[in-house]
DNA sequence: ATAATATTTGACCGATCGGTACAAACAATG
DNA sequence: CATTGTTTGTACCGATCGGTCAAATATTAT
């Protein structure tokens, strides 16, 4: 009786949020988005309904696979400031092999929609959420096998090094060079270690 | 021979600033500018030329009055270390006053249109940069009235501390309340602070 | 007065915006 | 092979986008 769809609903996804990622919610069009699916009108509204319905999936799409996963795999580790060093390490190798300087699309979509957007926001709001408790536990591990200074409030700590990284990916974008984006990070990691 | 314009000049790009301010550049229409500024196509267009235009006006204005006279006034004073703080202290408590939570034009600007327009990027820049001069000026004084530790590199410290107020400014739309924002502001001071 | 000059006004422009309607094309089942 | 229900392509929608322009209007110099 059905039928399937003759496109992939995932890379269609893929391609909107290179699009969001790269343009911004307003500045990318109808048109964009459907010159970079691939798909027709009809095919588009059926499959996904509206613009800001696939930016949503699209930006659950970024979260869950660059952020989610990375932190999931850096947590692992039983060397929690190498974790952190390592998280630092792989923003900026990402922002030096990023020619478009698009930032991080959370972060930028922290800015455009967040406030007036409360689903957009929520997201956003999470998915740092979820950094900072990476930090958080990570500072709390390294207490306890004495890589990190006891004098260091987790809590405080982890917000500090939150907002290094939003700061990494807002000055990234055109104002700081590679090497004044290092020393961000370095200064923002010798904070914590246990010298 | 002439005639004088029936408006205030000023007045008008000040009524613009405001609405860049909220909304961004995209996200805001002629139409919401003609309101604003109450005028009518054929008086903004003989004025300004172009809706980039009056933008860029705003935004320099914006600079000029928020930024620049700020920095002067605070720059002035022979306590350094307090003239940090006092800076901090009239970010914080612009945002707590601020109920639309528009955060900082120019960092908002950062990313919206920073990268994809020169004439943008270079006033951001700009003002980033006269923030960063700044912080480096108080930490130099600083460490020449001994308020300041001389084991501090005030080149690296000022982009740690411009850093900070990206960080406060960027999540303190809607992501970090007050209480947070302040731990931020608090923790880069006393990375600089000779205790 | 009136000529010269600049501003203001509102109608109008083509282009683009996101979204809808619907018929034709289609694959799976009876 | 007809039926069924979905997908697809496209024509079309009203609204809005930023911007132009000519005529109307107000001011000053002569």
């Amino acid at each position: 009786m059905p039928w399937e769809k003759s496109f992939n609903e995932n890379k269609a996804v893929e391609a909107a949020m290179l699009l969001f990622w790269e343009k911004g919610y307003t500045d990318t069009s109808m048109a964009d988005l459907l010159a970079a699916t691939k798909l027709t009108k009809g095919s588009f509204y059926n499959a996904f309904g509206s613009k800001k319905a696939i930016f949503s999936r699209a930006l659950l799409k970024y979260e869950f696979e660059n952020h989610r996963a990375v932190l999931q795999k850096l947590a692992a580790t039983d060397q929690p400031v190498q974790a952190i060093e390592s998280l630092f390490d792989l923003i900026l190798e990402g922002m030096a092999q990023d020619a478009d300087k698009k930032g991080c699309f959370l972060i930028n979509m922290s800015l455009e929609l967040s406030y007036h957007d409360e689903d957009i926001r929520r997201i956003v709001t999470n998915a740092i959420g979820e950094v900072e408790t990476f930090f958080k536990q990570m500072i709390e591990l390294g207490q306890m096998r004495g890589d990190v200074a006891l004098s260091i409030d987790p809590q405080n700590s982890s917000k500090a090094l939150m907002g290094t990284v939003v700061a990494i990916r807002v000055l990234g974008r055109g104002v700081y060079d590679k090497a004044a984006l290092k020393t961000l990070a370095n200064q923002a990691i010798d904070n914590i270690k246990n010298s």
